[in-house]
DNA sequence: AATAAAAATTGACGATGTGTCAGTTTTTTA
DNA sequence: TAAAAAACTGACACATCGTCAATTTTTATT
C-alpha cells in the first residue's frame, strides 16, 4: 500500500494510454512487423500476461489505435463541416482537414489503412469493428451532408441517378488514394509527382469544378482560399512540415 | 526415368506455375493468412522443404503474384492507350481497362494492394521489387503520356506548375481508392454507394471534365462511349458479372 | 489493523508457422 | 551404367502468439 494516490484502476488507464502512444510509435517508425505483444510489455516495463490483460490480442492493439485515429479525424472534419462560409468553402475545409490529418498524425493514417486488412480487422472485437464502422459512417455523412447542402442552395446538381454519397466517395478516394500511394511507394517522386499535397488540393479542386459546383473559383483564389481556411479554421494544427 | 517427356526444368515451371494459381486461390477465397508455406506444400502434394526451393519465403511468393497482376494490368492499359480515338476516348478506355481489371482479377487487385504493405515489401528481393516499381511505373507513364497527347493536341490546358503525372495520379487515385474502399468495406452498400463503378465512372469523367478537357460530352453521351469502348477494346473481357 | 476476497500480475507452456539443412532420392551427364 | 548434379524431404531450431495456474498486490470487511 505505498501510495493510495492513485488508484490501480487509474494506474491502468494509464499504462493502457502509454501502451496505445508506444504501439503507434513503433508502428511509425518501425513498421507493423516490430509491433509484436512482447516488445510491447518489454517497453512498459511489465509482463506479457499483463498486456494480454489490457487487449486479447494483437489485432485488438491495432484496433484500439485506429479507434483514436478515426476519433481524430471526425473532430477534424466536425470542425470543417462546421466552419463559416458556403458549402463549397466548408467542402475546402474538409479538403483541408484531411492534409492536416495525414500530415499531423501520419501513425493515424497508418493505422486506419492497416486495419482494414481482413486478416486483422476479422480478428478484432465485434464492438471496435462496430465502433469503426459507425465513425466512418460518420466522417461520410458530415461530407456528403456538404454535398446536400449545396444541392438545396441551388450551388449544385448532380448528375441523374447520383447520390450525395457518391459524390463524396470521388473526394474522399482521390485524397485516400493519394495518400496511400505516397506512404507506400517512396517513388514517387521519381514519376514526376514532387508535391503529393498539391496534387490532391488539385484533384479535390477540379472534381469539385467537373461537378458544376458554384461558386466557381479560380485556380490562384482556390489556392489563397485553402491558406487562409487552414489559418482560420485550424489555428491549432500549427507546422505544417512539408512547406 | 518413367517420363521423359516432360524434362525436370518443365515439371518445375508447370509446379511454380501452378503454385501461384493455388495461392492466388487461397488468398482471394481464404484471406491472407490462410496462405502459409505449408499450406501451399499440401496443395501441390510436395514437401514445405520443395515450396522453399521454389521462393525464399512467404513474401516472395506475394510479390511474384504481384508481378502477374501488374503485367495484366500493363497488358489491359496498353490495349487502352492504343486503341482508336482522340485523347479524351484513350483515357476513357483507360478507365474502362481498370473496371474489367478489378472485376475480372479480383485476386490480383488484391494482391498489389497487400505487398504495398512494409512488412511485405521490405522482405521481397531487390529484383522483384525493381520489376513491380517500374512495370508501375510503365503504367502511369501511358496514362500521363496520353494526357501530355491531350495537351500537346490542344484538347487540354493543367493549371499552371501541375505536370501530366500529377493529373494521372488524381484519376488513378480516384480509381484506387474507390474499389479499394469498396473490398475492404463491405458495408459500402449501407453508406449509399449502391454501384461503386457507377460511382468511379463518373467522378473519372467529372474529374477529367473539371481539368476542361475537350471534347466535352454530356453524361449520357459519356455512359453511352464507356459501353462502346468496353466493346470495341476489350472483346475478349467479357462477362463482367456485376451487371 | 488484521483478515478475507477480489483483482492483477507473472512467466512457463502448448500451439502454430517460418525458414534451414543434412541426408536421401531422382535426374542428368559422361 | 556409373558418377555427378540437382531436387526433394521432413526433422529441427527459432519466433511469436495466446493461455493459465500459481503468486502477488489491491481492495473490502470487520
Amino acid at each position: 500500500m505505498e501510495q493510495t494516490k492513485t488508484s490501480k484502476k487509474r494506474q491502468i488507464e494509464i499504462r493502457e494510454a502509454r501502451l496505445l502512444e508506444k504501439a503507434g510509435e513503433i508502428l511509425l517508425k518501425e513498421g507493423l512487423s516490430e509491433l509484436t505483444m512482447e516488445r510491447l510489455a518489454e517497453e512498459l516495463d511489465t509482463a506479457k500476461g499483463t498486456v494480454y490483460n489490457h487487449f486479447p490480442n494483437r489485432e485488438e492493439v491495432l484496433l484500439a489505435i485506429a479507434v483514436k485515429a478515426i476519433n481524430k479525424r471526425l473532430a477534424l472534419f466536425d470542425a470543417a463541416s462546421m466552419s463559416q462560409g458556403n458549402p463549397k468553402e466548408r467542402m475546402l475545409a474538409v479538403n483541408v482537414a484531411c492534409e492536416i490529418y495525414v500530415v499531423h498524425y501520419p501513425q493515424y493514417f497508418m493505422v486506419e489503412n492497416i486495419v482494414r486488412h481482413s486478416a486483422i480487422w476479422d480478428r478484432g472485437s465485434e464492438d471496435r469493428r462496430n465502433l469503426l464502422r459507425s465513425e466512418e459512417g460518420r466522417c461520410m455523412t458530415l461530407v456528403s451532408g456538404i454535398v446536400r447542402a449545396a444541392i438545396a442552395s441551388g450551388d449544385l446538381k448532380l448528375p441523374e441517378g447520383i447520390s450525395p454519397e457518391e459524390m463524396a466517395l470521388s473526394l474522399w478516394s482521390l485524397t485516400y488514394g493519394s495518400y496511400l500511394i505516397n506512404i507506400t511507394s517512396p517513388s514517387l517522386k521519381d514519376i514526376g509527382i514532387n508535391d503529393v499535397h498539391r496534387a490532391v488540393r488539385i484533384g479535390c479542386c477540379k472534381t469539385v469544378d467537373g461537378f458544376g459546383w458554384k461558386p466557381l473559383w479560380s485556380d490562384a483564389e482556390h489556392a489563397q482560399k485553402f491558406i487562409q481556411t487552414r489559418e482560420t479554421v485550424f489555428p491549432d494544427e500549427k507546422g505544417l512540415t512539408h512547406e
